[in-house]
DNA sequence: TTTTGAGTTGTTCGA
DNA sequence: GTCGAACAACTCAAA
């Protein structure tokens, strides 16, 4: 008698090599049916934005790629993901679903839907870890409370047992015999058509695991050793750029972990090198940590002190913002990096977002919406964390009175201007001293660089040091008792 | 329980 | 132009 088939559930762990779900289902010595399920109709499920839905048909095609390398087929299908596997374990009398937990609150709601559904049908249901690299029960206070402050929880992650070594590339994979109906992907239609926005997408990044791997070796040998420096200057490749491949599991924490330690183990500053990396990736582990524990992240302000905080409505501001046209270089520059890319450099990340709450009071939760549509990496709990950071209001936050000054920042980071002229090309022909703050440039330099302000290039929406002391007086009303 | 030291990423002001 | 101090008080984490 032919031995029930296994089900590996595909879902932010889009790779073979370690995969701790997919190692466990091949060691079953089972058939595996290997599937993914495009859900969009489960509560939460929706926030995957047009800018991952461009980089999950890249991913998908490449995992089923590598998957028919051993004579497996991905099965996509969409719908309800515990609907889904409740029906294909009934085609299929599947014994057990394995897949890698995803800790954002709506997918663990969803995973206990499917435990009791695989129940019904009497199959298992086993779930491992690999998108994190430390357990968020396991990394807690003394007091046994989840941390709240990044550097003691660092501390703590450093402590801690290093995470398990990545495991390798499984060699077979014993394939299901039985003909199984599959959605086809271009009927997910996940690129966009009408229009195709997603052109600088293409010409920026190449989604799968192996490009994943590729990146990370390039980051090793060419980016590692500059890395703690040359990480805050957007006009250079200082960067992993790894950040989507790790939201969609093309790669693993652990593995970018162990190859960073391993890569400096022989050298005299390596751990220096090493351990600025290191502290990013658990940047991106505390970010997670925190929604596993605070679910309600991202809808309402961490600190409560600020639900009654007065944003300001203003639509055309908040336009401008999105389309790069706030009459700040540096802040034009990252929106429009954004746009074009679907990424943007972390320092001006941190530029743009402060220009938005801070400049516009406009409320973070809108420019988190924009940044969760657009951007490749966009995972919820980094994205959330990040805007309550800079917002004043989330765990660890900056002190209310750092407030970025724009200008200041791009002549701090983008001296040369190197990055302002790339991305906003009409301002090219200034000079360094001028590029970070057009508003200021003679009459002569603007005629001679060919900028009219107001119509090619926009004067500033605002005037810094007046949102500034506005800011600063919401933002004191604010923690004063009502 | 109380106390103490510390807290990713900054800016401005005045000497 | 450069430098150090002030910004304001609070919460967190650990001793």
């Amino acid at each position: 008698m032919k031995k029930a088939p296994v089900i590996m559930w595909f879902r932010r762990d889009l790779r073979l090599s370690d995969n701790r779900a997919l190692t466990a289902a091949i060691a079953t010595g089972r058939p595996v049916i290997a599937l993914y399920v495009l859900d969009d109709v489960s509560p939460g499920a929706h926030a995957m934005g047009g800018a991952q839905r461009w980089w999950l048909e890249g991913s998908i095609r490449a995992l089923a790629t590598d998957l028919r390398r051993f004579n497996i087929e991905l099965i996509l299908r969409k719908g309800r993901a515990d609907h889904v596997l409740g029906s294909l374990i009934e085609e299929t009398g599947a014994h057990t679903v394995f897949h890698s937990r995803d800790y954002a609150p709506w997918a663990r709601t969803l995973e206990s839907k499917v435990s009791q559904i695989a129940e019904k049908f009497e199959a298992g249901c086993r779930w491992f870890t690999g998108q994190l690299l430390f357990n968020p029960n396991e990394i807690k206070t003394a007091m046994g409370q989840p941390y709240k402050v990044y550097t003691p929880f660092s501390r703590s992650c450093f402590a801690s047992p290093t995470p398990p070594a990545p495991l390798h590339n499984p060699s077979q994979i014993q394939p299901f015999s039985q003909l199984i109906a599959s959605d086809e992907l271009d009927s997910w239609k996940l690129r966009p058509e009408c229009p195709d926005w997603a052109g600088g997408l293409e010409t920026t990044w190449q989604p799968g695991e192996a490009m994943a791997r590729n990146k990370l070796d390039i980051f090793l040998s060419q980016r590692l050793e500059a890395y703690a420096h040359a990480r805050d200057y957007p006009g250079i490749v200082g960067t992993s750029q790894l950040s989507p491949h790790l939201h969609f599991g093309e790669i693993s924490p652990a593995q970018c972990w162990h190859a960073v330690r391993h890569a400096t183990e022989n050298q005299s500053n390596g751990d220096l090198a090493a351990d600025k990396f290191l502290m990013e990736l658990l940047w991106r582990e505390f970010c997670a940590h925190l929604l596993h524990h605070w679910p309600d992240l991202p809808n309402n302000p961490f600190k409560p002190a600020f639900n009654n905080f007065p944003w300001r409505e203003n639509p055309q501001a908040f336009e401008r913002w999105c389309q790069g046209r706030t009459g700040y270089p540096i802040v034009d520059a990252g929106m429009r990096e954004l746009w074009h890319t679907g990424w943007m450099h972390n320092r001006v990340r941190m530029i743009a977002a402060s220009f938005l709450v801070k400049d516009l009071l406009i409320d973070w939760r809108k420019g988190a919406a924009w940044f969760q549509d657009t951007l490749v990496d966009a995972d919820l709990a980094s994205n959330v964390a990040g805007w309550q950071w800079v917002a004043g209001c989330g765990a660890d936050a900056a002190p209310f009175f750092r407030i970025f000054n724009p200008q200041l920042q791009g002549e701090k980071f983008d001296p040369e201007g190197t990055y302002v002229r790339h991305w906003v090309p009409e301002l090219a022909n200034l000079p360094n001293t001028l590029i970070h703050r057009p508003w200021a440039a003679p009459v002569d330099t603007l005629r001679s660089a060919k900028i009219i302000l107001g119509e090619t290039y926009p004067l500033p929406l605002v005037d810094h040091q007046s949102a500034r002391r506005r800011a600063l007086d919401a933002l004191k009303a604010t923690r004063e008792p009502q």
